[in-house]
This record gives structure tokens, sequence and C-alpha cells, in this order.
RNA sequence: CGGGGCGUGGCGCAGUCUGGCUAGCGCGCAUGUUUUGGGUACAUGAGGCCCCCGGUUCGAAUCCGGGCGCCCCGACCA
């Protein structure tokens, strides 16, 4: 993409009703802009970051036996009254009447749905495990939205439901969900801790909430460092070994991990003080088991082996995928701009013409575009470098390749780091490989 | 929902208290010159329902009434 013709609309001023860096960046770096209190219209870089955060949890979902489906956004209130949550969800969520005046709702969740669904569909036994998701946006009507996309109205969001016919079943599905969790957000390329969450009535240990670190997130954590060098991805863990996925759960609980509401002093004293972590984090993620709660209230039941009515034991997985878009800027930026991981960025990297109107600078810039005319962006603007620069360090971009009348005559370029600040001088041949077999230490 | 604040070219603001020249300033935008590796300098220019409706007045961005929108603090939340 070139920047010359693209929307892309950085501005150097800080708006002034961003309070968060994480806000204050994606309105100046042309990510968002806001259409009302809490809603927001994606830009095309926001909506590259958004569409590469949902590919990867959109395979990370595959990748344990989870299905995609699309469910809408707008629900018949019919389904909430069977279950119970018309009236008990209150003025958060959003109601609407249709030309008929039937009730309809702008989906803040999707149980409700999805155990009808799954009713309509499957009637045995033999069809179960279930694991359905989509990534859809919902609308909740916060008393005060703020922080941008962390606390919006309208976000997007992946949730996931599962079907087991018993508790044990149910329970390995949780496992499998905490394995695909933790790997889709290694790749994401953001530290993430799961942590004890509340259960509510329903109680046992099994709900967590992964949290991101971040100096300004809503909530103080603390946690083991040995939780630190885990590496998820090459662990080797088949996720249809039920004794391995229990190990792995057994092994990820065992270190101390809470949020200071649920923070328990004597255990922390029992860590190594070398090994303590604490700072703040922002929650992107939440995994539930809450059993038989809707399929029983909503009389969604498969037939047994014995031909007896079995209530499928059921649970519910949520990522918040334009939440994670400002969490992540939250834990990654500086006082230039967004420092994006590289596995999210919009553009892998940003080609620096300094010398639009001399030849030498041009071709190269042209041919460097071509390794990868979608991701690579080209700013190919007739502008000062001072402001190339800061365009550059404002979004973030992992790469910035510079081209410069001075080296260009050599068939050099400069290829600078965002994250590290490191810049290397090299030829145009080298900068592809340089690029792809970079591995950060 | 309680408390506070704001609404004036695309953005950030002044002007409002104390009504009155042609509604200003910085940034951005356009054109030209200049500059050329970290937001250059100068010149010229375009761009305004002063949030909306009603009222007071010879006259309203400014005063009064009503409405709408947005932001901040609190309680609440992925």
């Amino acid at each position: 993409m070139r920047l010359s013709s693209s929307f892309l609309p950085t501005i150097k001023e800080i708006p002034s009703e961003a309070q968060i860096a994480s806000h204050r960046l994606m309105l100046r770096a042309g990510l968002i802009r806001q259409t009302a209190s809490g809603i927001y219209a994606w830009l095309p870089a926001g909506l590259r970051v958004l569409r590469n955060i949902s590919e990867i949890v959109r395979q990370e979902q595959n990748a344990i036996g989870a299905q995609e489906i699309l469910m809408p956004t707008l629900q018949s209130s019919d389904l909430w009254k069977k279950s119970g949550r018309y009236d008990a969800y209150g003025p958060e969520m959003l109601r609407i009447q249709d030309r008929h005046k039937h009730d309809l709702l702008y989906g803040p969740t999707n149980e409700e749905m999805i155990t009808d669904l799954f009713g309509q569909i499957v009637k045995s036994y033999k069809e179960l495990p279930q694991i359905l998701y989509h990534i859809q946006w919902k609308f909740r009507d916060e008393i005060r939205p703020r922080f941008g996309v962390m606390r919006g109205r309208e976000f997007l969001m992946k949730d996931a439901y599962s079907f087991d016919i018993d508790y044990d079943k149910a329970v390995i599905t949780y496992y499998k969900m905490m394995l695909s969790y933790l790997r889709t957000f290694q790749r994401l390329g953001v530290k993430v801790i799961p942590m004890l969450a509340d259960t509510g009535p329903i109680g046992g240990d099994l709900s967590h909430e992964f949290i991101i670190l971040a100096p300004t997130g809503e909530s103080g954590v603390f946690f083991d460092a040995d939780f630190e060098e885990q590496d998820w991805l090459n662990m080797q863990i088949d996720s249809e070994d039920e004794k391995a996925l229990a190990n792995l759960f057994k092994q990820i609980t065992q270190f101390y991990a809470a949020t200071d509401e649920k923070h328990d002093k004597s255990r922390w004293d029992q860590i190594p003080q070398a090994r303590r972590r604490e700072g703040r984090g922002i929650e992107v993620g939440q995994i539930f088991y809450f059993g038989t709660k809707y399929t029983q209230s909503m009389d969604i039941a498969v037939i047994g082996s014995d031909g007896n009515k079995i209530y499928p034991h059921m649970g519910s997985y949520g990522i918040g995928v334009s939440r994670l878009v400002g969490a992540i800027i939250e834990s990654s930026h500086d006082e230039n701009g967004i420092i994006w991981p590289d596995s999210i960025a919009p553009f892998k990297a940003c080609i620096i013409n300094l010398g639009v109107k001399d030849e030498a600078c041009v071709s190269i810039c042209e041919k460097l575009h071509q390794i990868d005319p979608e991701n690579f962006l080209y700013d190919d603007r007739d502008e000062r470098a001072g402001s190339k620069f800061a365009d550059a360090d404002l979004m973030g971009h992992p790469w910035q390749i510079i081209v410069g009348p001075r080296s260009a005559s050599k068939n050099k370029v400069e290829v600078k780091r965002r994250k590290t600040g490191e810049r290397i001088e090299l030829d145009v041949e080298e900068v592809a490989n340089y690029i792809s077999n970079y591995n950060d230490r």
C-alpha cells in the first residue's frame, strides 16, 4: 500500500477527549474514529490489526476442534425470556422494537442463542462433544464508556461455547481451551497470565481470567515469575490427549497468579522473593464452565445411550478482540507511538522514501515494495524526513526501511527495528532475508 | 445514575463574565518559493448553520428557557 493514496490519517495533536495512551495513540495513528459515545469506526490500519488478531484466534480455536459459525447481532427477546435473563440483564442490554412491535435486542452475549441452535440440531449423545464459536460484534450499553475501545459499548468478541456429555468431559474441554488461549496470546505477542476468577454461584475452580500486563491496567496482579518462562507454542501437547491436558492444567494452576481481589498473602510469602512479580493488568479473555444452567432452563437435552434425557454441560470462552487492540498498545508503546508485535502489526514494514525526487531512491523503494506490496507500507509522500519518521514511529511498524539519497547511490538502505531502535545498513538485496530471518532475543 | 466540565473552520483553543467593528490564533489543508536524514521558513489563499430550537433586544457566539451531544471523577463492567 502507498501512503500517498491511502486512508491512514495520522494526527500530530493529542485529541482532547482521550485520556490514556492507547486511546490517544489509536486516534493519532489513524486506527479508529469515534462515531458515538463508546462506538468506533475502524479505519484501514485498525481493521488490519483487528483481522490479524481474529485470524490468530481463529486458527487456535480451529486447532482444538472448535468450529466457526456466525450468529446475528440482533436477537429476538423470546430466548432471553425463556432463560430468565431478559429481566435479569438490566439496562446494559440494548433493547429494540421492530415495526411489528416485536422485542429485539442487540446481543451482549450468545449463550441463549447458541443453546437453542444446538438443541435444534444435536439430538444424541453420540454427537457430543461440540465446541462452537463465532467472532462477532456485541453491544453492552455501559453506563460510562471510556478508554476508547478498551471500554466501548460496541466491541468485537470471540465467544466459544462447548457442550459435553458430563462434568468430566466438560473439564477436558476446559483444559483444551486453556491451552488454546495460552497459545493464542503467545502468538499475539503479549504476556498474558491466566488467573483464577470468580465463579459466582457455581463455584469450583473452573473459571480463569486472562490478564495482559500493562502498567495502566485496571487491576493489580501478583504472579510467579516462572510463568513468564513458559513456551506454550513449543510444548508438544496433543489436544486430544486427556492425560496430557490434565497435567498441563495442573502445571499451570500450581503457579501462583492472582488479581488484587483474590490475592493470598500467605501463599505469596512462600514464593521466593526473586520470583515474585507484581504489576497491573487488563482482562482480555475469560473461560468459564457453567454446567447445565442454560440447557436446563431452556430444556435443551440430548438422548443418552440408555434412552434418557441428558442436559449437556456447557462452558463459554471469550476473547475481547477489539479490546485487545487497546490493551496491546497499553502494554507496548513508547513516547513516540505504538510498538506493534510482528504478528498483528497492520503493516510489517514501512518503506520510507527520503528522496521522492531522487531516481535511485524511487527505484530502490519500488523494488523493496515488491517484496510484499500488501504488507509493506510505502511512504511515497513528498514530505519532510522528520514527519515521515514521526509517522512511522507513531504507527508502530515493526520495521522501517529508510531509503535516502546518501546511501541509495551505493545501493544501501537503513533498516530500523521499531522495538529496539537498532539500525543496520544493508544492501537492498539483503533486506528481505534480514527481516524474515530476524529473531528477537 | 450522582458530581463536575465542555460544545466556535479538519484538530487544539481564545472570545462568552461586562451583548455592538468584517468572529480570531496555532496546527492542518491548497498554491508558490525555500528546505532536504527527526514534524523547515516565508508568502498567498480556501474553509464557519459559533451544537439545535425558542425567547429577550435596535442588535446574540455572548443574556434567558428547553433540548441534544461529548468528556472527566465515582459506583459498575469483557
